[in-house]
DNA sequence: ATAGGGTTAG
């Protein structure tokens, strides 16, 4: 190898923009280097893989190639798998695999799985796991680990964690990588258990292991366990060294009923992002803190922090769980003109909301007939509810018309506006809502509710009679709904405590945690759709006659009862 | 001559 090469590759190994490549290019063509095969591989992988490249470039590169080997064939494989065209490097690898002059390697597979599950292509990641499989590259861990992820991001988690469960060994990336597939699809509990295993076997955690358990304890709202991993963090400096942690620590701590403890995370977090920023206005805004979520996003802005997407929908929340629809209004419109971040679907739908809970039902109704988002049935949805709130019959029916030609309604619907009907004693109509549902065979989601007790977490599903408990849990429902109605309950919706029927979820839990926990003690419950009106009053005379505090976090918010009454004040 | 894992919202 000459002097000259020597130095061209030198200076490739600095390189850090296209202009430098091109004048390193132009002297490796004058010296009779550019098709060097050490030169290339520079060249291309520069161009193809680094931030600062150029993929068309490397395209161009790559022509002029006699004949492309394996390394060259991999940057392009690997830059374009990881562009906004992802499904390019398949084309790349199928003409790779024609090609007579060289073999895809292990790192082909793992930048090609990477594309599959980037492309959305099931069939393309099942054909590839085949050819892994004959060519003997399934025993290699890194593409085991790269198959089972292109699974999961095609929505196939068996198929992911069978990929999982038949490496012929597992190393802490390979188990991160499974728990972190169940987080994604919403599998917590199963992300736990695989956890737990993981340890079994004798697997530490570290700081990917960290983020993955705290975000299922937060979705699931297992604070013991969540303490237990925050413990662990400190110990092991995690907290110190990797922004993710913290990030996760504060989520956790708001999503499982302790906002002091998640400001306190924030507080003492010695760098933060703009998820530190936005998972503490999403805390505040849960316990319907609205005024200091305004607070923390002009905190966020001196602090330098550029507010996007998320941040807005979350001071979007605040602003409506505490009624400050003025406020809220005010900086939807701030968004656009003073931050240049076009509103999606999302925060119309949240100003919809909080338009319609607070009663401006015309207005809500024009907004959303102006709003780009007018054919988006979620914006229909949150007018539906905001129609049940204050018990209007007449825009209910006429929103659910506005679904039924869109084809967009569900049995979510069907059930709000059937208890648009109930709230005015208009049986008929309920009963053709009912109807509705059961002729087409819409499905609901069914609520759960989970109470976490001594660092296990129990899940009560509506009508689930299969608890061995069951019989003294549906007692303690009796005892809770006599004693409430001795302080003046009278439900709207009667049916529903007739022989344990259609007793809402949260409610099994509630009746489980008075059981099993000491007198005095708070009770947190984690559900997951919005808690109605009949449980809400439910809970606040319970909470008064059993002295207990409970803590209740639904799909949108926390409500903290106490002493009869809940920190929303009635407004959700 | 290169490879795998993580956080908020919905």
């Amino acid at each position: 190898m000459c002097r000259v090469e020597d130095a061209v590759l030198s200076l490739l190994q600095g390189c850090n923009s296209m202009q430098r490549l091109h004048k390193i290019h132009a002297h490796a063509v004058i010296h009779g280097l550019d098709l060097r095969p050490a030169v290339t591989a520079k060249l291309l992988s520069f161009c193809a893989t680094s931030s600062a490249g150029d993929l068309s470039y490397a395209l161009v590169l790559f022509s002029r190639l006699p004949i492309p080997a394996t390394p060259h064939w991999n940057s392009l494989i690997r830059g374009f798998a990881v562009s906004p065209s992802p499904s390019f490097s398949i084309s790349l690898y199928n003409s790779m695999f024609c090609s007579a002059d060289c073999r895809p390697d292990a790192a082909t597979f793992s930048f090609l799985l990477k594309a599959c599950g980037r492309a959305a292509t099931a069939e393309k990641s099942r054909e590839v796991h085949g050819t892994i499989f004959r060519s003997g590259f399934a025993s290699n861990l890194i593409v085991s680990t790269n198959l089972s992820r292109a699974y999961s991001d095609n929505g196939f988690v068996k198929d992911a964690r069978k990929v999982f469960d038949e490496m012929p060994e597992r190393d802490i990336v390979a188990w991160n990588s499974i728990i972190a597939c169940y987080c994604r699809v919403g599998m917590h509990e199963e992300a736990i258990k695989v956890y737990r295993k993981m340890s079994a076997v004798g697997f530490g955690l570290d700081e990917f292991t960290v983020v993955g358990l705290l975000s299922s304890c937060a979705h699931l709202g297992a604070l013991e366990l969540g303490v237990w991993v925050h413990k662990l963090a400190v110990k092991n400096g995690f907290l110190k060294k990797n922004v993710f942690v913290g990030n996760a620590l504060v989520d956790m701590y708001a999503k499982c009923g302790n906002l002091q403890q998640a400001r306190q995370v924030f507080d003492q977090m010695p760098k933060r992002d703009i998820f530190t920023w936005n998972s503490m206005l999403f805390g505040l805004s849960m316990y319907g803190c609205g005024q200091e979520a305004i607070t923390l996003f002009d905190q966020m802005l001196m602090a330098g922090i550029q507010p996007n997407d998320v941040s807005f929908l979350g001071l979007l929340m605040g602003c409506n769980h505490q009624g400050l629809a003025d406020e809220g209004v005010k900086h939807f419109h701030l968004m656009s003109s003073k931050f240049a971040i076009q509103p999606d679907a999302k925060h119309y739908c949240c100003v919809v909301d909080m338009l319609g809970r607070a009663g401006r039902l015309e207005e809500a109704i024009k907004f959303v007939k102006t709003s780009p988002f007018l054919f988006d049935s979620v914006l229909w949805r949150a007018m539906l509810s905001a129609c049940k709130i204050h018990k209007n019959v007449e825009f209910g029916e006429l929103v659910m018309e506005n679904l039924i030609k869109m084809s967009a309604y569900n049995a979510g619907d069907c059930c709000l506006l059937a208890g648009i009907y109930a709230s005015i004693g208009d049986s008929n109509g309920v009963s053709k809502m009912r109807k509705m549902v059961k002729e087409q065979g819409m499905k609901t989601t069914p609520g759960w509710s989970c109470i976490e007790l001594n660092g296990e977490v129990r899940k009560f599903v509506v009508d689930d009679n299969s608890h061995p408990e069951i019989e003294e849990i549906h007692d303690k429902i009796k005892e809770m709904i006599r004693r409430a109605t001795s302080l003046g309950f009278a439900p709207e919706i009667e049916e529903w405590m007739e022989n344990g029927v259609g007793i809402h979820s949260e409610m099994l839990a509630i009746a489980f945690g008075l059981m099993r926990t000491p007198e005095g003690m708070r009770l947190r419950i984690t559900k997951n759709l919005r808690i109605c009106k009949d449980c809400h009053l439910l809970t606040k005379l319970v909470s008064h006659a059993f002295g207990r505090e409970i803590v209740v976090r639904d799909r949108m918010r926390f409500h903290q009862f106490e002493s009869g009454s809940c920190s929303c004040k009635d407004y959700w």
